[in-house]
DNA sequence: TTTTAGCACTCTTGTTTAGAGAGTGCTAAT
DNA sequence: ATTAGCACTCTCTAAACAAGAGTGCTAAAA
């Protein structure tokens, strides 16, 4: 796949990519002989840079510059030359610990790994949850939240648990509701999309309701689908200050649960923090137009737009007071019931 | 709170601030003259331009530039001037349309509205689900997965699921834990935290674990406690172009799943994925360095870091390496199981 | 044949200079 | 109270120039 190179030329090649890696400058053959205690002359490196120049593993952005690495050239280092590398010990003594600190959860897991990945990496990092091949069905709940609303937990093998919502024709009692479910647990205990298919007979009119529920689920998540991403470090790959502030605000909860706690106080409408009102050193520089959705004080959450200060608010406010307006009518109309 | 400005000076205000967030450029006398058919001369406007800058609403870069809104500027532009806006009628309804066709579902719903909020709003939106000011016990389930593991649901009123593992000290049969899981449901139907407590007598081991998780998610998870953020739109606060497309990747499931689709299939080991390898445009000028971890193709997941071509490959690659062997220890431990 | 020293050449970067333009603040007239 | 006029300040741009870095080539040395 590559063409040969000598053993002077990978060394060179290498330096080139580290040096680069490192500093972010063209490197020139100067830099490298001072730099590294080679024993040959800088002419001889500009001889060799020049042949990896023409194989196409380095270029320089103009003429008199120093080089720079192709992305076949960082493909080289990868590939022949990066070699066993293993983090410090105590990185991965700390790793280990931590992880083994968290509770068994999946999600928990999934959060801590994209965290840790991010601070080690100094990059952005991403994990998606480990996933089965093919979803075989563990156990159903179908549990009545209010009037025809129906949650439906459906829990499969691997841990995953998957809620829907379902609405029905009309209320159903909770005991009919579990007598559903467990007729659906004993027909389908195992199943996978294909045997559950097969399983399923003669269904009432309910049954086939969270039958093809969960038929869908069953066929939907296999390992190809994505379902979780789980995200962390953007803030390490952002460079304008302006910007960091907010994604750094976005990714750290303290951070956002302490806006969120010292503004919902006041309640009612849409409220805009502009440069973080003198309180908030993290948020110069970017403003938020925030708005309580739900009943206050009984079951609400809140939507936000985030942006630099110099946004168009007319049109950000109308946009958050909007949809905050039909999320509070949703909230009203199918998660609000009284437990009495 | 504001100290009282002519007719005249607001109607400058909000010009300034509305020219300056379209423009981004300072503004100036003769700009605002010209641009809004004012019936007063530029120097009139200059006038009241150095009486708005002496009160603190609008600053100069520097001398003979135009004039930009401060914090002060713009809290007073949205206060008194932004007043009742509203979308375009058309926007309000395509949003409506949208949340109509989703399903009931709040996982879909906050996904819904962040993602609207970013569209509309050009900016990056955030989103927490409504949360219930005081929670209470609606349903317990416990679920065994694998020998001394068990997966315990508990759900909430207001249709808030909360999933917890739990380590036991010995097997325990699934009958037996789904006595407990019944016990424990007529104790508590509707108990917030207080009366949780009060309400728990004499539990033996098996039960006063659960009981404790259980009380643990009750008191924990208040209004005042965000567990989730449904974020969506970073990449419109994000200018740079390589950084740009990293975002993009992470927030486009569908762009993401296409690279892991594509990758996955070659096994083993950690990959790297360098400017897109030619096959994705929009990974240009950033790489991937990703892993497999778990069992393949029976109960897999990804970790991976990405970030500018230009990374620390050898660190990054040895913490991918390392965070994916840790994960596939735990999926052989705790979750796969054969369902056999 | 390989390596090296030397040198001319190229291109970037930083600095200086000058001119244009934008915008202001002030003053005197309306 | 408003406006016209004007001097002043500051930024921005372009051009010119010097310095510096790095190259490629050639001829000599190993």
């Amino acid at each position: 796949m590559f063409e040969n190179l000598t053993e002077r030329q990978e060394k060179i090649l290498g330096l080139v990519v580290r040096n680069y890696i490192e500093t972010g400058q063209p490197v020139g053959s100067k830099t490298l002989v001072e730099q590294y205690d080679l024993d040959v002359s800088s002419a001889t490196v500009r001889n060799e840079l020049a042949v990896l120049d023409e194989m196409g593993y380095l270029v320089q952005l103009h003429t008199s510059a120093g080089r720079i690495p192709t992305e076949v050239g960082y493909r080289y280092f990868v590939q022949k030359l990066l070699g066993e590398f293993r983090l410090p010990v105590h990185e991965e003594q700390m790793i280990r610990h931590q992880f083994h600190q968290a509770r068994l959860d999946l999600d928990q897991w999934m959060r801590l790994a994209a965290a840790i990945l991010a601070r080690t990496s100094l990059g952005a990092s991403f994990v998606t949850a480990p996933r089965p091949r093919s979803n075989r069905f563990k156990h159903l709940q179908l549990i009545s939240t209010q009037g025809r609303l129906v949650l439906m937990i459906l829990v499969l093998y691997g841990g995953e648990v998957k809620q829907q919502m379902l609405t029905l024709a009309e209320p159903i009692s909770q005991m009919r509701l579990s007598a559903v479910a467990d007729r659906m647990n004993a027909l389908l205990v195992d199943a996978n999309y294909e045997e559950a298919v097969a399983r399923l007979g003669h269904l009432d009119e309910l049954e086939s309701d969270v039958a093809k529920l969960t038929l869908d689920i069953l066929r939907r998540s296999d390992s190809r689908t994505i379902t979780d991403i789980y995200r962390d470090g953007l803030m390490n790959i952002v460079d304008d200050a302006g910007t960091r502030q907010a994604v750094r605000v976005l990714e750290e909860r303290t951070l956002l649960a302490n806006v969120l706690a010292e503004t919902q106080t006041s309640q009612g409408g849409v409220q805009v923090v502009i440069g973080g009102e003198g309180r908030w050193e993290e948020l110069k520089e970017c403003s938020i137009i925030l708005s309580r959705y739900g009943v206050a004080d009984q079951f609400s959450g809140t939507v936000a737009v985030i942006g630099p200060t110099r946004m168009s608010y007319a049109r950000n406010v109308a946009a958050v007071q909007y949809v905050a307006n039909l999320m509070s009518g949703f909230v009203y109309d199918y998660y609000l019931e009284d437990p009495s």
